[in-house]
RNA sequence: GGCCCGUUCGUCUAUCGGCUAGGACGCCAGGUUUUCAUCCUGGUAAGAGGGGUUCGAUUCCCCUACGGGCUACCA
C-alpha cells in the first residue's frame, strides 16, 4: 500500500512555525516513500474561520517548497479537500454509528453542561460525560424511544456523542505511536466526545477519522497535542470497523525561554518571527525578516528530528533521503533563533549571487537610490560572505551607492592625526591621476607611494576607509575604491577632509 | 485536580549495556584579514535526584522531582 499522509490545518489565521514543521515532516515522509502529501483544510468551526487564512497556508507552503500533491486548489482523486465541502460524507457516516448504537443523540444544552461542570468543580470533582453519567443525562440512551422521538419532533437541538466505553469492556488499551512506542490508556476514563455539533458540523475528532479513512491516509503525523485523543480516534476506527492508520506524534516547539509552547503571540516578545510569511503589519514573517526558505526548512527539520550523524546542512532532497520517523525526538524543543540565523548565514554564503543582486536592486529602488555606474554584481561579490540575513544586504552595500553623510565619531577621534588631512589630499591626487583603479593596481600604487615618502600604511588605511565608508568596517578598501570609481573616491576623500578640518 | 507524554552541555542533538559522553549554535581565547565581518585553531559546558537489575548503567525497571500536553458543541 502506498504511503499517503496529510497536513490538516484550520484556517483560523496564519500558519505558525510549529505547523510548518509538522507539514515538513509529513512532506519528507511522503517523498521518502514515493507517497502522496495531502493538504486538507479543517474548517468545521465556522465561528473561527478567518478570511485569507487558507490562501496564506498555500502561499507559505509554496514559499517553503513543501507543496502538496493534493489540495483544495489542486488535483486529487479523494476530494473535496475542504471539510466544509464534505458535510454529506459526515452525515452518512454518523448514521452508521447511530444505527449500530455506537453513537447516540444528546439533548443537554451547553448551559446545562456548564452548570454541571461548575457544580462538580465546587465539590472538588471533575464532570465527565461518560459511561457513568450517560444514564442520568438527557440523551437517547437514558430517554425512552418515544421521549427521544418527541424531542426530535419538537425540533429540540441535539448533538451526537460517541459511546466511548461501556461497562464490561476491557479498560486498558495499548496503542502504538511511531515516535513513543506503546502508549497505555484506560478507556473507562475517556468521555463521550461530541461527534456532530448542534449546527450539524462534525467536530475535529469525527471529521478527522472519516476523512483520513476516506482519503486513504496511511500515516498520521501530527503534533503531540493530539496524543491524548489518539485512543478516541482508534476507538472510532474500531467502531466503523476500519483499519486505523499509523500514528506519529511529534513533540512541540517550545518558547526560547520561559514556560510553555511557542504560540502565535510570541513573535514580538522574543524578537524573531513565528510565521513563515507576513500576515499583517504587526506580524512579519521569516521571509520578510530575511530568511531563505531552504535554511528555515533545514533548521526546522533538525529541531525535533535527527538523522543520527554529525551532518547538519541538508538540502531538501538530502532531508528526504535521510528522513525517518524513528529519528523524531520525544521531547519538546526550544526555538533557538541564533542557531536558526546561523543556518541562514551558511546558506547565504553558498546561494547563487544573482539572487542577492536581485535583492540589492530592489533595495536600491525602495530606498530611491540610483545605482549610477556601480556594478551590483561586483558589490554582491564583495559583501556576500558578510551576510546573515537577506536584510543585511542593504546595510552592507549602502555605502557603495551613497556617500557617507557623517563619520563614526570614535573612529575619527582615534584615527585623525594632525597630518591626516594632508595625507588624504595626496592620496586623493594619487587616485585622481591613476590610470587604472583596479584593486590590483591601486593597492601597490598607494603602498609604494607611502613607502617612497616614508609614511606608514597604518596612517593612511584607516582614515581612507573612514572617508569612503564613514566608519571602520566593510570589505577591502582598494576593492571599494575600484568598485565606486575614481570620481566617487576623490569626492568622498575631499568631503572627509572638509568635514574633519576643524 | 485527573489522565497522558517527556527529562544528556545555556540551546538543538549523538549515544540504541562497556564513555576519556561526540557534534552544532552561543560564549571565551588565539590566528588570518593593516578595519569590521567571514574563515581557521583551541577552550568552556551535560546524563534531574533516589532506589533497584547487572561484572558493568546515560542507556533497562520503579519512585520522586521538574517540564510539556490534554481535560470545549476549538482544532
Amino acid at each position: 500500500m502506498s504511503v499517503r499522509v496529510r497536513f490538516a490545518p484550520s484556517p483560523t489565521g496564519p500558519l505558525h512555525i510549529g505547523g510548518v514543521r509538522t507539514a515538513l515532516y509529513n512532506y519528507l515522509f511522503a517523498k521518502k516513500h514515493n507517497g502522496a502529501f495531502v493538504l486538507r483544510i479543517e474548517d468545521t468551526d465556522q465561528t473561527r474561520y478567518v478570511e485569507g487564512a487558507e490562501k496564506y497556508i498555500a502561499d507559505a507552503l509554496s514559499w517553503l517548497g513543501i507543496t502538496p500533491d493534493e489540495s483544495p486548489s489542486g488535483n486529487g482523486a479523494v476530494g473535496p479537500y475542504r471539510q466544509s465541502d464534505r458535510k454529506k460524507l459526515y452525515v452518512s457516516n454518523i448514521d452508521v454509528l447511530l444505527r449500530s448504537k455506537k453513537a447516540y443523540l444528546a439533548f443537554d444544552t451547553p448551559e446545562e453542561l456548564a452548570a454541571m461542570r461548575s457544580a462538580a468543580e465546587a465539590e472538588g470533582e471533575t464532570f465527565i460525560y461518560n459511561w457513568k453519567k450517560r444514564g442520568e443525562l438527557k440523551n437517547s440512551v437514558s430517554l425512552s424511544e418515544e421521549e427521544t422521538q418527541r424531542l426530535l419532533n419538537e425540533g429540540a437541538p441535539y448533538v451526537v456523542r460517541f459511546k466511548t466505553f461501556s461497562e464490561g469492556q476491557n479498560t486498558t488499551l495499548k496503542l502504538k505511536d511511531e515516535v513513543r512506542g506503546t502508549v497505555t490508556v484506560d478507556t473507562s476514563l475517556l468521555d463521550d466526545k461530541i461527534l456532530v455539533k448542534q449546527d450539524g458540523m462534525p467536530t475535529y475528532h469525527f471529521a478527522n477519522v472519516v476523512d483520513d479513512h476516506l482519503m486513504k491516509i496511511t500515516h498520521v503525523i501530527r503534533g503531540e497535542e493530539w496524543l491524548p485523543s489518539m485512543a478516541l480516534h482508534v476507538l472510532l476506527y474500531n467502531a466503523f470497523d476500519w483499519e486505523a492508520p499509523s500514528f506519529a506524534h511529534v513533540p512541540l516547539i517550545l518558547k526560547p525561554s520561559g514556560k510553555g509552547k511557542l504560540s502565535k503571540r510570541d513573535g514580538d516578545t522574543f524578537g524573531f518571527p513565528v510565521f513563515p510569511l507576513q500576515w499583517d503589519k504587526q506580524t512579519p514573517g521569516f521571509k520578510e525578516a530575511g530568511y531563505l526558505p531552504e535554511s528555515l526548512v533545514n533548521y526546522l527539520a533538525l529541531l525535533g528530528w535527527s538523522p543520527g550523524g554529525e551532518k547538519e546542512l541538508f538540502s531538501i532532497d538530502e532531508l528526504i533521503d535521510a528522513f525517518s520517523l524513528e529519528g523524531i525526538t520525544k521531547s519538546g524543543g526550544r526555538f533557538d533563533s541564533e542557531r536558526c540565523k546561523w543556518f541562514n548565514q551558511q546558506y547565504l554564503q553558498k546561494v547563487n549571487p544573482m539572487r542577492l543582486v536581485a535583492v540589492l536592486e530592489n533595495d536600491l529602488k525602495e530606498n530611491g537610490v540610483d545605482k549610477n555606474e556601480i556594478d551590483c554584481t561586483r558589490v554582491v561579490e564583495l559583501i556576500q560572505n558578510r551576510l546573515t540575513l537577506l536584510t543585511d544586504i542593504w546595510e552592507e552595500a549602502k555605502f557603495f551607492f551613497v556617500s557617507p553623510k557623517e563619520y563614526d565619531e570614535k573612529a575619527v577621534r582615534k584615527q585623525w592625526k594632525p597630518d591626516t588631512n594632508n595625507l588624504l589630499s595626496a592620496i586623493s591626487e594619487l587616485i585622481a591621476n591613476a590610470k587604472n583603479v583596479s584593486a590590483e593596481e591601486l593597492g601597490p600604487l598607494i603602498k609604494s607611494w607611502a613607502n617612497e615618502n616614508g609614511i606608514g600604511l597604518g596612517k593612511i588605511m584607516a582614515p581612507l576607509r573612514i572617508a569612503l565608508v564613514g566608519s571602520l568596517r566593510g570589505p577591502d578598501v582598494f576593492e571599494i575604491c575600484s568598485t565606486i570609481g575614481v570620481t566617487n573616491c576623490v569626492h568622498r576623500i575631499n568631503a572627509a577632509i572638509g568635514y574633519n578640518k576643524s
